[in-house]
DNA sequence: AACTATTTATAAGA
DNA sequence: TTCTTATAAATAGTT
């Protein structure tokens, strides 16, 4: 269709080449939007020069990411399983390091150790101790700050509420602190 | 191009309708063959007959992924952002449950500790003694066990080896074992 | 599915 | 480039 027949092989002039695709890019944009109109269908066409430029019609009646999702039901082939695959990995891996993380803590807690062994029970029986010294300690020095910052014995026995605060306390802060778990255990259980 | 001029509106009889979608696609994937080869363009098209049916032509030389990562960067829109979004989402959740996790295990080997207030480390306290209990009482179910299958004396001595069993644990483990975490720390203490 | 009168697309020229 | 136009190609209506 023009004055003269043309072999349909790559167009050597670089010039002609061009205006060619333009044309025909118009002429193929042209038949998309008429198949659309006159079959009621859905048509999605992308076009690139081999300059790199881009074109594209699409159907109003619908996206290209509509278009594709329905590509991707009949066809079968899964268009972007790569990319998601990236995340599915470190989904996957996130949870495992969570899991880790939910069994360190049940035992912490003393929850499922039944299938531990001694070594792994002694571990644990030491990182519950320096825990248990750190969070004691740090009470303590909540407990002395409060002492100091207020004005002693009547905001005392408000302080004295806070039920963590009792008796025993009182008497035993005069000791060395390393050793007031010891001894609260001591009056504890005698 | 035709007996007679047509109007380009939604042809109303469905026989003729599907009859001159099935000409003109022929004619559109030509189209879509020859620019690609006379043009070196790249063309995607992607057609649906009113009745659902797909087909599809892409240039030999690339591929609809390759085609649409092309399309992607060149028109700054993101075909599967949406379905990015939800795993995305995921990912958040899951860190956020990650993180959270991590603080309570460093609060529970007591790192980290300074902004905690009074009920907090009571909390702390008691979850870790719980932890401590559970611990010790699996400790001593498992001294039990092996002291009850094995032939008594003489391989109790090899399993002093195992330096958490010291004499002392022989004593106590006459008395109430509730008590035993108690006796330690007294024996320790005095 | 084939035919063909016509319309439409476009190659080459201006 | 864009417009023009002769001609090739596509296709609407028919068989």
């Amino acid at each position: 269709m023009g004055r003269g027949k043309i072999e349909i092989k790559r167009i050597a002039n670089a010039t002609n080449r061009m205006v060619t695709f333009s044309k025909r890019r118009c002429g193929i944009t042209k038949k998309a939007k008429e198949i659309t109109v006159l079959c009621d269908a859905k048509v999605s066409l992308i076009v690139f020069a081999s300059n790199g430029k881009m074109h594209e019609y699409c159907s109003h009646n619908s996206s290209l990411s509509d278009i594709l999702d329905i590509y991707q039901n009949q066809s079968g082939k899964r268009l972007w399983e790569a990319k998601h695959e990236n995340l599915s990995n470190e989904i996957d891996r996130i949870k495992k390091e969570n899991d880790n993380m939910q069994i360190e803590l049940r035992h912490l807690r003393g929850e499922d150790i039944g299938a531990l062994d001694i070594p792994q029970l002694m571990e644990m029986e030491d990182m519950l101790e320096m825990g248990l010294t750190n969070v004691r300690e740090k009470m303590m020095d909540i407990y002395k700050m409060k002492k100091r910052n207020t004005r002693m014995l009547e905001e005392e026995t408000s302080e004295l509420s806070y039920s963590v605060v009792n008796p025993a306390y009182m008497l035993i802060s005069l000791i060395s602190e390393t050793y007031i778990h010891s001894f609260m255990v001591l009056i504890t259980c005698v």
